[in-house]
RNA sequence: GGAGGGGUUCCCGAGUGGUCAAAGGGAACAGAUUGUAAAUCUGUCGGCUCUGCCUUCGAAGGUUCAAAUCCUUCCCCCUCCA
């Protein structure tokens, strides 16, 4: 493969590549390049939003490169200010040992483990003293922090920002310098950081890393990114049915945005897909194509053709699932209590308003008497289009 | 260290003695519509033994028939001056 060749796969889905001369001059010594990426262990499931930047390196894998995969376990207990509009409640070591084991195993479902390396920031930072800390702190000013964004935006807007938040990106920094990166990888929101990387790389007299920022994938509400804490994300071990439930429900706009970053098509079929939808073609159909793709992804195609029948039964045919959680009660139980023990409804003052609003089902009959002591029997109750339990009344 | 401003229900944000479970917006949830899309309309949105009762407005005390609102102490945040 010639350095074009190569060059474009690096580019392919890119937010930006800094700077770009000198990717090309790295790629000209025909070496495997040491490609950085680090993560935080802060959530243990990884999601989609994740995987858009680990394609990316297991398309540069496959270059032949070398992937630095980096836990930030150090850098967890300080808690990335990055987007954060609240400092982040640190995390313990046994949080992030328990985090971190669940990441790995995770990434190689992507990527190969064989080819992969992984770091732990805590393996050089542990031995760092005081001293060289304060060395590492004195390498970048104040009035520079305050240029990102997100600390600038709650400095004015009179928010806390604590002292060690500033240590963040320094950190991250300094793992370029012991890791001598050629490549890191982040998302766009991750610039400022992979930046400082190259500045204490020059400080330090290296070959300075190239930056290469991946769009933010935005989380199912289409607007805020993907994330675990916002509940708007899908997790690759979810299970088939909710992965497909939640490929459903984002808006068609979005579907295209994911069908950019998720999907391993080529440009020109998205393209036609575009095309087949402007002359009518159902974009629940194309909605689809992508779940299939997905679903096959991280698990395997008979599960994904199994999922869409589950959903074209459930929900254009509205039949109920087959598999439901069961509960059992004894009999005198109130509906009301029912609902919420079953799990159906957070409260019984939830349960309440649900049976007011028509929302409360019986075998898919409305609850009508929010009094309702229901007979012996199994039956299937539901709140709602999606929640479900069979319950047997004793 | 000094001066001032502020902490309200998931988030933002009104409320300065009773009419406050607390305006308004956002998010979320339910119903109608539908492609479990968007948009729109309607409703809900602390808890419970649910036409009533109980607990919330940074924390703890106090005043009062009555407090998110007044007083005291404490904790936390912000701004300006040093």
């Amino acid at each position: 493969m010639d350095i074009e060749q190569a060059l474009a796969v690096f580019a392919r889905g890119t937010d930006e590549i800094l700077p770009f001369d000198e990717l090309k001059k790295k790629l000209k010594k025909n070496k495997p390049l040491r490609i950085k990426a680090g993560f935080d262990p802060t959530a243990p499931d990884l999601h989609l939003g994740h995987t858009v930047l680990i394609n990316k390196l297991k398309q540069l894998q496959d270059l032949g490169h070398k992937i630095l995969f980096l836990i930030g376990d150090f850098t967890a207990m300080i808690g990335d200010p990055t987007g954060k509009s609240k400092t982040r409640p640190p995390l313990s070591r046994e949080q992030i040992q328990e985090n971190a084991k669940s990441y790995t195993k995770q990434v190689f479902k992507i990527l190969d483990k064989d080819k992969t390396t992984v770091v732990f920031n805590s393996q050089w930072m542990d031995k760092m003293t005081s001293m060289e800390f304060i060395q590492l702190a004195s390498k970048q000013t104040v009035a520079r922090m305050l240029e990102r964004d997100d600390f600038s935006k709650r400095y004015k807007s009179g928010q806390a920002i604590s002292t060690h938040e500033f240590l963040y990106p320094l950190v991250q920094g300094n793992d370029s310098v012991e890791l001598k990166s050629d490549v890191e990888i982040g998302g766009t929101d991750q610039k400022f950081n992979l930046l400082v990387g190259r500045e204490l790389q020059k400080q330090a007299g290296q070959e300075q890393q190239v930056i290469l920022t991946m769009p933010i994938l935005e989380g199912l509400d289409g607007v805020q990114k993907m994330s675990k804490s916002l509940d708007n994300y899908i997790g690759i071990d979810d299970a088939p049915d909710e992965m497909f439930g939640k490929i459903m429900s984002i808006s068609d706009e979005l579907m295209w945005r994911y069908f950019e970053l998720l999907s391993f098509q080529n440009l020109e079929a998205i393209v036609d897909l575009k095309q087949a939808m402007t002359q009518g073609k159902n974009p629940r159909d194309i909605k689809f194509i992508l779940a299939d793709e997905i679903i096959t992804r991280f698990h395997n195609s008979n599960v994904a053709k199994q999922a869409q029948q589950n959903f074209i039964d459930r929900f254009s045919k509205n039949q109920m699932p087959d598999e439901m959680d069961e509960f059992s009660f004894k009999a005198g139980i109130k509906i009301a209590n029912l609902l919420k023990d079953a799990g159906l409804c957070p409260s019984t003052s939830n349960a309440y308003q649900m049976i007011k609003q028509g929302g409360a089902k019986i075998n898919g009959e409305k609850i009508i008497d929010k009094n309702l002591e229901p007979e012996t029997g199994t039956n299937v109750y539901q709140v709602g289009k999606r929640k479900f339990a069979r319950v047997t009344i004793q």
